[in-house]
DNA sequence: TTGAGGCTGGACTGTCAAGTCCAGTTGTCG
DNA sequence: CGACAACTGGACTTGACAGTCCAGCCTCAA
């Protein structure tokens, strides 16, 4: 069994630098597309040094997939956070569509396509994606409730229904602006849910 | 070069059978996780009718997408041609959400989810899988612009605009369906698609 | 300061996969 | 029926990769 726990900062810091390695790596080249040896050498660190702080690959990309969660949400969190406004949603909505142009409307969501890359070969792998959704969606849920309760939703309207459906707009509208390099498949996917929490307002 | 097209009847269906092993494989282990070998066993066919046929794995993998592209499109094009009608694109959604419950919620779109796998890594093959979402789209976009044209949608929507809504809907639910093992996130998503469409509506 | 355990380096092994090669067989067409 | 191309079988080469092993180095606490 590999370490869970570096004791020391040395050990901590060596742990860090494999899997932003890694991370970076899988982002770059898809999860299969890595090799122990790349990681190895972008951290830099030594063969052993990867089996002392992981079990095996399988171990070693689960902790890629946490740790990209970790940053997709890091750096959006500002807006995650004020999804409790109209102005808000539309803030976040213009931020990630921004993010796509800027990136050459590469790449797609690093959590939505290691789903595809992973889900149906790794069952932990497939959970910890999951688990990765849901605190993503739980900030949009989390603020369209806060809306409901000031009012600003109807009473009628399932704030659990439209964050999953704004997250499916948002996958899938990342997915065909992946597919076809082209940032303008979010910002009509985008369109579209603001369309439909509109129509939720109270 | 591989020969394109087979002149005989028995390099057809040799062709053919290769083609179809390696799709049903890419569809259980992923892109990555197929071995020639792998299809050379199911199809069957020895390792130089692989490279009779086509130029190395990517040719083979290009083809598999195209292939799969028909099959998807193959198993629906019944409710494809009916996108005319409200009652029409209902029983679009429902078929679409069954086969996701009779499969256990698994896999996802089969061309969606090779899109993470294969779009950053072989140009050729996301223009492949562009061209596959393109051909779909375009059954939705043709219908909806059937209803435009009976007043059933106003003159002021974009089919085209819904059109791409919709398909993002259903990729980023058929993404979560895959990631939460659960077909109700599909069915959110294209209850979602549902009343988009009908806030359009004439 | 010394020993135990956390940590590190890198060589080594076994496996497996992509792609090559060529000899042999089958089908087609003049 | 003969020649040529299409097609087929499978051994072989080369390289890459996951995982193992062990010797040696730091770090900290007693």
């Amino acid at each position: 069994m590999a370490v869970r726990e570096p004791t020391t900062a040395k050990g901590r810091a060596t742990r860090a630098r494999i899997v932003t390695a890694a991370a970076e790596l899988v982002a770059e080249q898809g999860a299969a597309g890595v090799s122990l040896d790349d990681v190895g050498a972008r951290a830099p660190a030594s063969r052993s040094q990867l089996y002392h702080y992981f079990d095996d690959r399988d171990d070693l990309i689960r902790a890629v997939i946490d740790a990209t969660t970790d940053t997709v949400l890091g750096v959006q969190i500002e807006y995650l956070q004020q999804l409790d406004t109209w102005a808000g949603i539309d803030r976040w909505f213009a931020a990630l569509v921004d993010l796509q142009k800027s990136g050459g409307a590469r790449g797609g969501c690093p959590i939505g396509s290691l789903v595809g890359q992973l889900g149906e070969r790794d069952p932990l792998a497939r959970e910890a994606l999951a688990a990765g959704f849901d605190r993503w969606e739980a900030h949009l849920q989390d603020g369209l409730g806060r809306m409901q309760a000031r009012r600003h939703l109807a009473a009628t309207a399932d704030p659990a229904q439209l964050a999953t459906s704004t997250m499916a707009l948002l996958q899938g509208g990342l997915l065909l602006t992946q597919v076809r390099r082209d940032a303008a498949q979010l910002r009509i996917a985008l369109d579209a849910a603001r369309v439909l929490l509109h129509a939720a307002a109270a």
